[in-house]
Formats: structure tokens, sequence, C-alpha cells
DNA sequence: TGAAAAATCACCCTAAAGTATGAGGGTTAA
DNA sequence: TTAACCCTCATACTTTAGGGTGATTTTTCA
């Protein structure tokens, strides 16, 4: 039942078409027999049935091609975007040095004082200068206090 | 000069359509000759042009027509979420336990290891004992690569 | 209920981090 | 040119962090 319905409509452009034809057999029948009277009339049929046929292979192609699909993929920023927009307000506000910005992320990076020191090429006792005047300007008084604010002020990544 | 080639490039299709229409007359104009001799040749005639022009209109229609495209719009979502979601695969399949990841969190938040027995009425050699599994179980040496390793992993915001 | 896992704590020691102070050299702008 | 930074380094000292080992209690789960 639901079977019979459906058949009816997933075929109705066939159908269509099927009626349409029969429709157009019947036209030009008719046209024939005027054919018989009417002066270049040949020529006025063969042009009737050029121009129908156009149109129907027209329609048919339109009506029967699925639509192509495509799929775009939009995207949709949902929160901190991946990539990191330095605070230079904050930075400049803090009063934040070149240097001392290279030692907060290298610490953040979760370097040691030793490591930061041989990777900058300066000695242990610079990083540690530095680190004390980090700890002054940003208010805090451990590295892991200095990584999270800092990340909080959007000052590194 | 390159508008020329760019007008040729532009009107391929009418142009071979053109081409293909004059083909088509010269055709018709043989089959009209030998219409003359063959009994029943008009309904042939006829037939071949109701064929030939309905695989033009067909052809027509598709070269010619824009492909219809539906734009489905699947939305990407980019960025690390402003909600923080746990990853709770990671933390079973690093096996840490509720205590080591509130003392995580509580690290990460810049806390000492003082701070945090206080803040959780434990003893300093606890919260060091967990300290070690921690960094035991995330691969790591000191706090701060904890934190930082943990944040990646999304075990912390 | 009994073993495994988790949580707790202690002691000792070393390593790293942090504080305080001083100081020399380089750049820059008033 | 001089004051104000910035970067550098040192020395001495304190605090915190981390490693190793062992032990007790609680919880969990098969």
């Amino acid at each position: 039942m639901a079977n019979t319905s459906n058949f009816f409509a997933k075929n109705k452009s066939v159908i269509l078409y099927g009626v349409f034809l029969a429709a157009l057999l019947f036209l030009l029948k008719w046209l024939e027999l005027r054919f018989m009277i009417i002066d270049h009339a040949f020529e006025i049929y063969a042009g009737s049935i050029a121009v129908i046929f156009t149109t129907l292979g027209i329609w048919l192609a339109l009506k029967l091609t699925r639509p192509k699909t495509i799929l775009i993929e939009k995207e949709i920023f949902t929160g901190k975007p991946e990539t990191f927009i330095l605070n230079e307000k904050e930075l400049t506000k803090l009063n934040i040095s070149k240097r001392e910005l290279e030692v907060l992320q290298l610490m953040s990076a979760g370097l040691s004082n030793q490591e930061i020191a041989l990777k900058l090429f300066v000695s242990l006792n610079t990083i540690k200068t530095h680190n004390a005047r980090l700890f002054e300007k940003l208010e805090v008084k451990r590295r892991t206090q200095a990584i999270e604010t800092a990340k909080r002020l959007s000052i590194i990544p």
C-alpha cells in the first residue's frame, strides 16, 4: 500500500514524461493531417518537431538531473582563537622588557632556570635576576603564579 | 588580444552549438533526399529529428545550465572552547586519581606545596608524594612541565 | 573477605628556585 | 651629558621543590 504510492511518487517524472509523449504523438498526427494542405508544410512540421523535442530534452535534463550537492564546511569560532594575540597594552603597562618576556615564555614551557640560561646563552644568575624582576612586575611570588597571571593577561599563549 | 581568446573561451559552448546545428541541417537535408525513395521514410525522418533534437536539448541543458548546487553548511568548531571539557580518556589512560588531579589543579593555579597542603588539610609530605606520582604519570620532571603537559592534554583548564 | 589501589605521613637528602644586594656596561632620551 | 633603563653577572643566603624509601590507614572492587 505504502509501496504503491511510493512507486508513483518516485516515478512521477517518468510517468509525466510518458503522458506528455502520448500528447505529443497525438499532436504530431494532427499536424500530419494539416501538412497535406498547407504549402511548405513539411519544413514547418520538421521545425515543430525540432523545437518541441529540444524543449522536451531540456525539460528532461533539468527535471531528471539530480542537483549536485556541495558540502561546504563553515568555520564557526567558539572560543579563544588558536592564533595567539599578544596583549601589548598590558605588556607596556607592566613595563615588561623583551628579554623578560622571552624568559617568561620559556618558563611557561616548563624549562628550568638552568635550561633557560643555556638556551639564551647567559648565566643562571642572570635568569634569576630576570625572574625576580618579572615576579615583581607581575606581583607574584612564584614562577607558577607568574605563568598563570601572564596567561590570564594574554602576555603569553 | 587577450580579450579575443577570452571571447572564444567564454563562448565555446555557444560556438560548438552553432557548428553542431549546421552539421545537423546538413544531415537533415541528406535525410530529405533519402526520404523520397524509402517507404515510410517520413516517419523515420520525423523520428530521427525527434531523437536528435531530444539529445540536443538534453546536451544543451547539461552544458549550458549552471550545475545546480545545494550548499550544505557544516559547522566546524574551531578554537579552544571557553567552557573547559575534561579529557577523561586521557585521565584514565594516565591513571591519575581524583586527589592527584586536585593537587594538579591547585598547582596550576600557582599555589606552593605548603599552600596546597593547607588547602587540602593534609601534610606537606603528602602533597610531595602526590606530586612525585603526578610527575611520574605525566612523564615530567617539574611542576611547570606538569602544568604545561596537563593543559595540553586538557586534563586541566 | 582479601588483594589492589589510593591516600596519608615521615625522614633524609639534593636540586632548584627565589631573595637581597651590589655592580659593570650599553642604549636612549631629556 | 646625565639620569633612567636594560641586560648582564656575582656572591651569599633562605626557601621551596623534588627524589628515594618505607610505612600506615582507608577505600575500592572482584
